[in-house]
DNA sequence: GACATCAGAATGTTAGAACAAAGTATTGAC
DNA sequence: GTCAATACTTTGTTCTAACATTCTGATGTC
């Protein structure tokens, strides 16, 4: 039972870290297939010796795909691919690259744009809670349906986004241009009924309810960048996650 | 600017890795409030240096942290203490784990027991379509105040848990000690409104939405836990979760 | 044939060393 | 005084080396 040599190949003279450059071509070969779920891994010691490279240097290659879920690993029995459903496959997305993903015509209509105090926002962001802060309010469509209200408030830092900014581009491209990239965020998701106004924007008839979303995120030094309470059609929109206790 | 010099044990004799023994206590300080966030921390070499351990323990101690959001690192600056926004919890729990440790008394009502095959289950478990299920439909209240509706599937490995075991603890109490921990789970969050058995069983008057989520748990190799679709009564529930995308 | 013992294979832990890269602070020239 | 070059600090990368721990399977005895 011996395990499939992967071909690989490692540039000395690159800037990219040995270990990385070894990472993503054994990634490549789980994620094409070449390594199907429970196909026996190539083990360290072998790995390092045909490859030239130190066993630690193998082994956090290997660590990074563990960390992926890609790769399990059992001492004194070897490194296995892991099933697909562990996979890991975190990502911070916006409704707006979601729609544009699956080609859906994303389009926007600002209801409010100004500069404001909010005390919920600003404690939910971990700032004062007399922070001006720049309070957006949009609607969100695919083509000509409505699918949500969106309410964010974003600290001083990015408070010079124009309205403009904002009708041609999702909120978190802006903020990621800006330098400012979200990597942390919690959220709260609950359900309630629409009121009178929000029925007419989104235009809701019969008794449906509201997903709502609350959402504080920061960026990896644990500055603030957003805060957001989101209302989306029930009918069109759930929220998928990927819980990991890796 | 020099860092505060934190009093660390290290047992060498103990079985625990001294990377570990490390890390642990370096979280102690940050936990408990020693280290405020931006605090400056002592630096890898000096700190080898004071504890008399390698330079690699320490920086895999100092990994841990990281890992976990508790310090910030960059090349040239040093290690610093991350905001507390920043710091990771995640967990996999289950609506009893929650009600018993806020002290509200969970109740369990078991509406149906039984092994029954079900396609949409399995395929969400990868498993094949026609795999025999256990199929369990639960009431969970919170004192005499019914609060959601449980509908799980269990592979067969789990497919002898009796009613009582059912009554009288959480079901991911019950899968943790026939030692499958679930550690990966794919969810879905939506809301719709009850149907009128539903609303019997959750004792909803007027129109109050429900809450809806499935979710499909994995153990660490892969191995299905378990599939499940649950409602809430929105009013009292809200899914509270962490994205993470470091 | 069933069970205990042991060897082998794999990952896990720890150490010591050297150089690279990035950011900060100081120094020096103009 | 301003600005650029330099030195220093700190984390990042890579290697060699040795021993520990855990699981599997083979060996061998009763």
């Amino acid at each position: 039972m011996s395990a499939q040599l992967l071909a690989v190949q490692i540039d000395r003279a690159s800037p990219v870290p040995l270990y990385h450059q070894l990472a993503e071509q054994l990634s490549a070969a789980v994620a094409d297939g070449t390594l199907q779920p429970g196909d026996p891994f190539e083990n360290e010691v072998a790995l390092s010796a045909r490859l030239q490279l130190s066993r630690p240097t193998v082994r956090r290659a290997i660590r990074e795909l563990v960390d992926q879920g890609l790769l399990v690993r059992r001492r004194g029995v070897g490194t296995h691919v892991a099933g697909r459903m562990v996979h890991r496959r975190l990502k911070l997305s916006s409704l707006y690259d979601d729609l544009a993903r699956e080609g859906r015509d994303p389009r926007t209509t600002i209801l409010e744009h100004e500069i404001r105090e909010d005390e919920r926002a600003a404690i939910a962001l971990d700032l004062p809670p007399d922070t001006p802060l720049l309070s957006i309010v949009r609607v969100r469509s695919a083509g000509d349906s409505p699918l949500a209200i969106l309410h964010n408030w974003l600290p001083p830092a990015y408070s010079d986004l124009t309205r403009e900014d904002l009708e041609t581009s999702g909120l978190y491209a802006l903020l990621r241009d800006r330098g400012g990239r979200p990597v942390v965020a919690h959220q709260s998701v609950g359900a309630r009924m629409p009121t009178a106004t929000e029925r007419r924007h989104l235009k809701i008839r019969g008794s449906h309810p509201l997903l709502t979303m609350t959402r504080s995120a920061f960026d990896a030094g644990g500055n603030a960048v957003e805060f957001g309470d989101h209302c989306y059609r029930a009918q069109d929109y759930t929220v998928d996650l990927m819980v990991d206790e890796r």
